[in-house]
DNA sequence: CGCATTCACTTAACATGTTAAGTATCTCCG
DNA sequence: CGGAGATACTTAACATGTTAAGTGAATGCG
């Protein structure tokens, strides 16, 4: 029995009735979450099986093209918010995954790097992932998927700044 | 843009940091993540204001648009998993924002509806929302919204159905 | 009819997202 | 030098994501 409980991916809502607002299925936001969860569907088994998270993964991956950061460099790289990360940190120390220790400079810091043991975890998966990372760009079309993902950078740097704390309108 | 090619030199020695790996943060999940971030930073602050969380405001906008759902078909609609969307609903009923009423012709089903103060809710939610998205797209560009709009579902047609259970190997 | 199976949810358990508050350390300025 | 403020995290609290298990109601089939 292939478990698939009912993934509200697939079918485009039938019966479309009358539409007040824009349909909000394809609003920028559905969009992009739709999309994003296309595609992470097809990792997550694999990193699944061994025994990590998305995020986990990222930060593994993170580590391993920086050697170590600061706990904050690391947060921006691997694009989580400090408290999910400081809690992943905690773990993956625990599973002795990566390493940290205070810089002496500024006891304030603490520089974490991937482990041995990461190391070989990171070659474990990185295999697979890539394969699935293959079959996309395969299914996907390489020039598109390289346009996409121009677009989405695009995006981003359109909206950098636009609600960054320089409002200065709405103070609590 | 294109995968930076491994060095020649190094034949073998898998270590970690050696292995050819795209730079994660330009994977296509890292992509997706990063402009759905950049364009949700813009909507959070307006519907906290209002006591709404995001998958909350998608669970309203998709019942004002359809008038009444099911618990799975509202899933879909609102592209959120049934655990998620159980409690959601039950917050949402306990706030008078949306009413249930269970299916006469099959007691498992409920009928999932939005209430007067849920569109009372809505209305004074909507402008705010809908300036913001034309903020957006002014930014971005309709034409180019549009276009991106299009790659996604494309990238989500594409791999519809590729991790969809048929795995055929591990069946428990 | 009886009962295993399926279905439509709901609960549970764990991990992360998100915001606010807390803690230890460092910096700067008087 | 010393305390106010900034900095680098960490903890806390609540909401959702994700998977597995539970519950009650339909269905199918002998």
């Amino acid at each position: 029995m292939s478990k698939r409980p009912a993934d509200p991916a697939n079918g485009s809502a039938p019966a479309a009735r009358q539409v007040p607002m824009r349909d909000f299925s394809r609003s920028l936001p559905m969009s992009l979450l739709r999309a994003r969860e296309a595609v992470m569907r097809q990792f997550r088994p694999s990193l699944r099986e061994h025994g990590l998270t998305e995020q986990q993964w990222r930060i593994l991956r993170a580590l391993a093209s920086i050697e170590a950061a600061e706990v904050t460099e690391l947060a921006r790289t691997a694009f989580l918010l400090g408290p999910s990360l400081s809690r992943i940190l905690r773990d993956l120390e625990a599973r002795n995954l990566i390493e940290r220790k205070t810089a002496k400079a500024d006891q304030r810091r603490s520089m974490v790097s991937i482990s041995k043991e990461g190391v070989k975890l990171m070659a474990s998966v990185a295999p697979t992932s890539e394969a699935i990372y293959a079959e996309i760009t395969s299914r996907f079309g390489a020039r598109k998927l390289a346009e996409l993902q121009e677009m989405l950078g695009e995006l981003e740097q359109s909206l950098a700044g636009l609600g960054a704390g320089n409002e200065a309108s709405a103070e609590e």
